[in-house]
RNA sequence: GGAGCGGUAGUUCAGUUGGUUAGAAUACGUGCCUGUCACGCACGGGGUCGCGGGUUCGAGUCCCGUCCGCUCCGCCA
């Protein structure tokens, strides 16, 4: 006897008798005859119950939406006149000959064809969401991609070898999430932010080739694309070279995309540096699909007689850029401009300038603008030919530092391109992009010390100690980021292998020799017992498979995720544990959650 | 830590300058209908308007606080 699931019910069965099981979605009572609209992962199948025979019949009209039923049928075409193509459940129906209710439901807390629900809803019931066609796309587009990475790391040889999760506190990055240690009185384990230091212990360890599809635990704020818990492919490497592991992840990534959606990624992805990403398009994930680019004007203007601009112009931390909308004047409203002026406060910008070019030909009297009257000729012609203004077109401006006019105008840029339909192709449209030679560091103000702009254990491009210490600002390094449509998808580099230099990096920032060896002692020495030359990058799975669902928050391809404040609907987590729980942890107090 | 938007029936939403008994659709229940598929028709049940406080003769509506959800800034080496 076989077995079929609804779904994969198909006109070849006419004539047979079926076995069917799903979940009942609707029943329709008409003229005496009940239908029912089963459904299953696959879809909907319609099956008819007719009075004729009656023990079934009677069965069927205490069925409700989301019973589970097993019953068996006899499959044929639909009754003549009845056939629609465009019925959801098809041409072929199963008469009903036997039923059994697997078991029964409350109504359930949401209509399953309504996709308009509330997200806090479907968590909650995440067991009755999961059921609608959508998310089972997204669990096994998902699954799909995972199989497929597998497959492409194992064909170029690389082993699959698993790091613990409980493991060891980190100084820097991201806030950990601790677990408190019974057999070590007031010491914590630390969920890892990514297996970052063990996959470089397996290099040393001579498992030349890894890769791991790795949970990742980082207890920060929540984002749309952003969850406390993630899934990484993370790949390490020996003897490989930037270029080597680049290419590796180029196949892979081509490979995968030309088997799971169709595409072609394109046979050399583009590589950008840090610097050009930044001045072209005021990020570090450009999406090279939104045809806007920054230009800079800082040099136009230095000598003008309008502060706003000439004293940023003036500070070499500073930049004076400009973005050009073509045909903005007729696409933006006065409305919108308002709005991008209040849309660029929140990357701290204290205002938006803005030129409206209706001829050009006319010189300064064919500009409209509160800030023309500001700007001496040389500026305004050289702000018209280097941004290559056309009549029609709005020209808007940032003059602040560094980074706020690349933040408030790069995003400004995606904002705009978005909403006037500038970026091109649409969803089917798919522009990868390497993002190369980033500075080693950052300057943090208010902690007045450098930062790590990849990770403590990326490689300088020049491997003298000394002179990374003389001048750590101007250290480009070794790293290289993997953008997809403006989402970074991944990030990787070569990484140090020599303990001095480890050290050095430490040293800039501000980690000191003791708490270099408590919290790093064990890599510093690994690194004196022979490592070889290492590198590799993380993938972020969650919001590649996002980005081909076409979902606009990873939460959607994530089968239990987390609302915004890291609370779990479904489950309640976190919750409070029991004092004597917390007692055998040796922890005295719960500030907020009540001992029960 | 901050900004914005939202919270009204199981669900999705409407609710006017503060004014009678808070509505619609859908879902749910009962009945009718001889082939329906967003079936149709009739009737019915269903509400602490997130929570707390305040203003007022009177609050879903106004004010303050708070909780929750979403988007974003900070943060995420």
């Amino acid at each position: 006897m076989r077995s079929h699931y609804c779904g994969q019910v198909t006109d070849a069965l006419a004539g047979q008798t079926v076995h069917v099981c799903g979940w009942v979605h609707r029943r329709r009572d008409h003229g005496g005859v009940i239908f029912v609209d089963l459904r299953d992962r696959e879809g909907l199948l319609q099956v008819v119950f007719d009075p004729d025979t009656p023990a079934v019949f009677a069965q069927a009209e205490k069925l409700r939406s989301e019973f589970v039923v097993k019953l068996s049928g006899k499959v044929r075409p639909r009754p003549a006149g009845t056939v629609n193509a465009n019925l959801p459940t098809g041409k072929i129906e199963v008469l009903c000959t036997a039923l059994e209710v697997l078991n029964r439901a409350e109504t359930p807390p949401f209509q399953l064809d309504d996709d308009s629900v509330g997200e806090d809803t479907r968590l909650k019931y995440r067991y009755v969401d999961l059921r609608r066609p959508e998310m089972q796309k997204n669990l096994r587009l998902r699954h799909d991609v995972i199989r497929r990475i597998r497959n492409t790391m194992d064909g170029l040889g690389f082993i699959d070898v698993e790091t613990p999760i409980l493991t060891k506190a980190t100084p820097e990055g991201a806030r950990d999430y601790l677990v408190p240690s019974r057999t070590h009185p007031g010491s914590f384990f630390a969920l890892p932010q990514s297996p970052q230091l063990f996959k470089q212990l397996l290099m040393m360890g001579g498992l030349d080739r890894y890769y791991q599809i790795a949970r990742c635990f980082r207890d920060e704020d929540l984002r749309a694309d952003r969850q406390p818990e993630f899934t990484q492919l993370d790949v390490e490497t020996s003897f490989l070279s930037q270029k080597e592991v680049m290419a590796i992840i180029e196949t892979m990534l081509r490979e995968l995309f030309r088997d799971v959606m169709k595409v072609d990624l394109g046979d050399t992805f583009p590589q950008m540096t840090y610097a050009d990403a930044m001045a072209k398009y005021g990020s570090d994930k450009p999406d090279l699909r939104n045809p806007l680019v920054l230009v800079e004007v800082k040099d136009l203007v230095a000598d003008v007689d309008f502060k706003v601009f000439a004293t940023p112009a003036k500070d070499p931390k500073s930049r004076v850029a400009a973005l050009r909308i073509p045909g903005g004047r007729e696409k933006l409203s006065r409305g919108q401009i308002d709005a991008a002026t209040e849309f660029v406060k929140q990357y701290g910008a204290k205002g938006l300038a803005y030129i409206v070019v209706n001829d050009k030909a006319k010189g300064r009297e064919g500009l409209q603008s509160p800030i023309v009257k500001n700007l001496h000729d040389r500026a305004l012609t050289g702000i018209l030919e280097r941004t290559g203004a056309q009549d029609g077109d709005v020209i808007f401006f940032g003059a602040d530092s560094f980074k706020v006019v690349s933040d408030a105008l790069g995003a400004l840029r995606i904002k705009l391109g978005a909403d006037l339909g500038l970026t091109q192709g649409g969803p089917n449209s798919w522009k990868a992009l390497w993002v190369i030679d980033w500075p080693m560091f950052d300057w943090d103000e208010e902690g007045k010390r450098w930062m790590a702009l990849h990770h403590p254990f990326t490689s300088p491009v020049d491997l003298d100690p000394a002179a990374l210490e003389s001048k750590p600002g101007e250290a480009l390094s070794q790293g290289y980021d993997i953008v997809l449509n403006g989402v970074e998808i991944g990030g990787g580099s070569v990484r140090i292998h020599h303990s001095e230099l480890q050290q050095t990096v430490f040293k800039l920032l501000g980690i000191d020799p003791e708490e270099q060896q408590q919290k790093f002692g064990f890599l510093l020495e690994a690194l004196r017992f022979g490592a070889p030359p290492h590198g590799g990058i993380a993938l972020g799975i969650d919001r590649m498979v996002m980005l081909m669902a076409g979902a606009n928050s990873i939460r959607e391809v994530i089968a239990f995720p987390k609302t915004q404040t890291a609370h779990d609907p479904l489950t309640d987590a976190p919750g409070p544990v029991s004092a004597h729980q917390l007692k055998e942890l040796s922890i005295r107090t719960a500030l907020s959650g009540k001992p029960t």
